[in-house]
DNA sequence: TTTTATTTTCAATAATTATTGAAAGTTTTA
DNA sequence: TAAAACTTTCAATAATTATTGAAAATAAAA
């Protein structure tokens, strides 16, 4: 059960699959998750762990990891297909909502801890020019962090075509 | 010549360096990197390589390598001390500049190829359903890849006090 | 020039992270 | 209930990435 029918836009697919896979190395993401989320992506059907291992050519295992924490993040979901008694995998379509939804999880696993720690650090018992200093430097990172999470947030909750147009002319003046 | 002169701050400082190589490796960055930045940025005064070797307890080489990254993201810079052969590096105490520097090093090194594969890859010889669809899903990804880019390349244009209050204050509505 | 101080390189090695595959677990069907 | 269909787990292993350290290169001083 392979997900291709034309030959130059198979090829295209693959080549997208395998450049995601890499880019996705530089951002702390797994290849091979980078990789199915792609897959899944450019599949007009929900595809099953089978067409996943075929197709991608890697285990049962890594493919039940790696689909497991794409649900997880939200961006992958369980289809159930009739007359089939396996589970289906799907990506939904809408990038908008891909991006959103990836935005929202690394905000909470990796800027959220950030701040805490921050504001953790800050509270110290010394009082000396260097202290006062290295103060300032953690103030100074938790101002960033605070309105770059502001900034998200506000991503997140923005529909597409608020942040499409309209966020993108306001911010040019 | 170590940096260090009180117990709690440097307890604190510790922390800060350690923390902060931790949770660089989940943004894709050396661990050893982001803790040599974090010295620099803490410490007082600009530290030589045997320096940075004592108090993180690495390599020479590991020293010199991770200090030419940080060199060339523009983030780390040399320093001549007077009276002293050897070099002398530190890190540029405003975070707001160090925030627009690394945005716009990751803007090059990894947005921008991004939006060029996409470019590319949409030139596909292929009017079928299938084609349409996998190029409707390019072209968002596209869409939503320029997007970010595009609010990147203001922030990186924004002076800080613009950045912190109107920004912030313009995206609540 | 030669010596000495310092930096850079890079093959070898260590540490980390990802992947396999088979066994154990679960759910469905008969 | 037992057998079949499928999913999950995880110890072993492979692949990748980071680090060392000593030799080569470079630069400054004598």
């Amino acid at each position: 059960m392979l997900y291709i029918c034309c030959m130059k836009l198979d090829e295209a697919k693959i080549k997208y699959i395998q450049t995601w896979g890499s880019l996705a190395t530089s951002w702390g993401i797994n290849k091979t998750m980078a990789q199915v989320h792609a897959l899944l992506l450019v599949s007009t059907k929900p595809l099953s762990a089978e067409d996943i291992m075929e197709t991608l050519q890697i285990s049962r295992g890594n493919v039940n990891m790696n689909v497991r924490a794409l649900i997880d993040w939200g961006i992958v979901n369980k289809e159930f297909v009739i007359g089939e008694r396996k589970e289906f995998f799907s990506a939904g379509k809408d990038i908008w909502e891909l991006f959103k939804q990836i935005t929202k999880e690394r905000k909470k696993r990796e800027i959220e801890p950030v701040i805490k720690i921050l504001d953790e650090l800050q509270l110290i018992d010394d009082n000396s020019e260097e202290a006062q200093q290295f103060k300032k430097v953690l103030g100074d990172l938790s101002s960033v962090t605070n309105t770059v999470n502001g900034i998200l947030d506000k991503a997140i909750k923005a529909d597409e075509h608020w942040l499409l147009s309209n966020f993108t002319k306001v911010i040019k003046k």
